[in-house]
DNA sequence: TAAATTCCTGACTGAAATGGTCAGGAATTA
DNA sequence: TAATTCCTGACCATTTCAGTCAGGAATTTA
């Protein structure tokens, strides 16, 4: 399994997008300053979760990206694998050859922890994070500290 | 956080050690053979272990690595932390302080998964899986299949 | 005491992943 | 037509992984 920052910038930006469904598309260039995550590496990220069907790029002057799902249906297992791949923790896949042919001693353990993981993740929408009021409040104050979605004629107050 | 082959090497070192807490002192040499891993990683991350006060080791002929608690006493986290070091998924550590000083927007969402997933891996103990009778099958197969143990006295039937 | 065994330590290494840069398109809107 | 934005691919520095190598320290056995 692997969960680095890859995977953090991912839902992070994810999120970032769920916040602002109302408002229209989101562009990488205003996630990459507020949240602080490189462009270019964004980019490369988006590139996979749009090939996942998780998102839907928009181009030209006012475009950006939108959620291409609800917001209810997207768990932070499905972006987490989106852009890292694997949650499977053993060794070989889940297969049960890991010792020549044969399951490792610790194949039980790493296949009962990959379900228990990918469950949990599993039941985490992002939607379930946007509706926090401690969150809704964050991004009112990033927003208008960046000053986002000013020359959008349906902004957020 | 990290979950890698290094964590699960660990593990499996550490369940090949307290399968045989009753034949003594287990030699890296032999779980690098069974269990298919580097001698020279091994040792380093025994090293860790050690260090952690999860296993003591005796030298010279006859010696190896012997579990320093009750296998009831070690659980998977405490072997992942000796060393991966980490299982907090936040940035900033836990302290909040992952934008600029404040929260980021999903500082909320990794404290949540971060205390999920060790609540769960603090709560498996070696000896649950030990005692579990596919696994001490298992153990008795790559045991006579490698001629482990042949030399002691109250060596495993 | 000598030899064998085993832990123990540190330096080094190739390969991969991470996180990021750069350059240049393609599509869309104004 | 110009500006905006997605989109792609090549490239790169750094870190981590997983392993090698060499050598020493403690202990047991002969």
């Amino acid at each position: 399994m692997r969960l680095s920052t890859k995977g953090r910038y991912a839902v992070t930006a994810m999120m970032d997008i769920a916040l602002h469904e109302n408002v229209g598309p989101v562009t990488l260039a205003d996630i990459s300053q507020c949240q602080g995550i490189s462009l270019s590496y964004l980019e490369q990220l988006f590139s996979k979760l749009r090939r996942r069907g998780l998102v839907e790029g928009v181009r030209g002057p006012g475009g950006g990206y939108r959620l291409a799902k609800d917001a209810g249906e997207i768990s932070i297992a499905d972006i987490i694998q989106s852009v890292d791949e694997k949650l499977d923790m053993t060794t070989c896949g889940g297969k049960g050859n890991c010792s020549k042919g044969d399951k490792c001693l610790t194949h039980h353990l790493w296949h009962d922890l990959s379900c228990k993981l990918y469950t949990f993740l599993s039941g985490i929408k992002l939607d379930q994070y946007v509706n926090r009021p401690e969150i809704s409040e964050m991004v009112k104050k990033q927003d208008t500290q960046y000053g986002r979605f000013l020359n959008r004629s349906h902004a957020a107050a």
